[in-house]
DNA sequence: TTGATATAGATAGTGAAGCTATGTAAACTA
DNA sequence: TAGTTTACATAGCTTCACTATCTATATCAA
């Protein structure tokens, strides 16, 4: 096997692992009783990350169409987790950025999920963890050459 | 922090870079002009691993309610990917199976997303590599205990 | 043996999250 | 300053999930 077939099957495997991991977050959530959607904690996860960014910036870094980013937005204003800041440089936009609340919000997330997963996953060892640490940073670079258009921080 | 502290920002992290992962295949393959949705092909990948399973039983291994794969095994056996074959033990249920036509698509689907992710991840290295396959494997033990139900074969 | 209960899977109806196409208002540009 | 482009919002649709329920078969108890 030539190392692109050895790259191209682990590349596969992770796509299919992946999906299955985020299935299963998906059910256990909401069996859980959260009402919220990934897409929400996707879309404040990349917020927290970039800082305030336009809706089509956002978009792009979350890999969703831009109508599709509009709503979710709305429904971050709705539960006041993001807050739109006028942009000073173009009255038809807006910079949304997480509010405090938000932030607040997607900790807890976090940590209840954590505490869903952690009884599974709660024999790693050392080397398994350095291992998931390094594939979180790969797919975060790598995933980043892929997306559409750049994020770009603008001043508001 | 403590090593459970570790374990958790990890998992969480893992979470996410997942759901951005599995976000931007979606795109791209649809993009590529794919009819097919990430769950056909999940579903395909457990039956190739599992063997002919019940309708049930499958749902369990997919992570998906019982109706959902209900429609998801309609859509397949219509494609002639899988077959029904018949139970023997109980003319309620039949074992769906992955047919020929069905390993060549898997196969040819697998090709053709490792062809798009290759270039943005072509420059892995070895150490790379190694822990995206110990990710993946993690991942695939791990998760198998979130599974509501065992995936049990049964002799058709 | 037969009536009651349990189980396997199909059907009906709903909701969430994505998309494309298009509308509107602001910003550019010739 | 009129035409074009751009940023976001709106409308309508599709897909893939779900829960609730139905039918047919299987199992069990009297």
């Amino acid at each position: 096997m030539t190392d692109a077939d050895a790259v191209r099957e682990t590349l596969t495997d992770l796509v299919q692992a992946s999906a299955r991991l985020v299935q299963a977050i998906r059910r256990i959530t909401r069996d859980n009783g959260s009402d919220e959607s990934i897409a929400t904690w996707r879309t404040l996860g990349v917020l927290q990350r970039s800082g305030p960014l336009r809706v089509g910036a956002l978009a792009d870094a979350s890999q969703v169409a831009q109508p599709t980013m509009t709503k979710l937005v709305s429904g971050l204003v709705d539960r006041g987790w993001v807050e739109r800041l006028p942009d000073s440089a173009d009255a038809r936009a807006s910079q949304i950025g997480i509010s405090d609340a938000g932030t607040t919000a997607l900790r807890e997330w976090r940590a209840e999920l954590a505490s869903v997963l952690l009884p599974y996953f709660g024999d790693l060892s050392a080397r398994d963890l350095d291992a998931l640490r390094r594939t979180v940073s790969l797919v975060d670079t790598h995933i980043a050459g892929i997306e559409p258009a750049q994020i770009q921080e603008v001043a508001s």
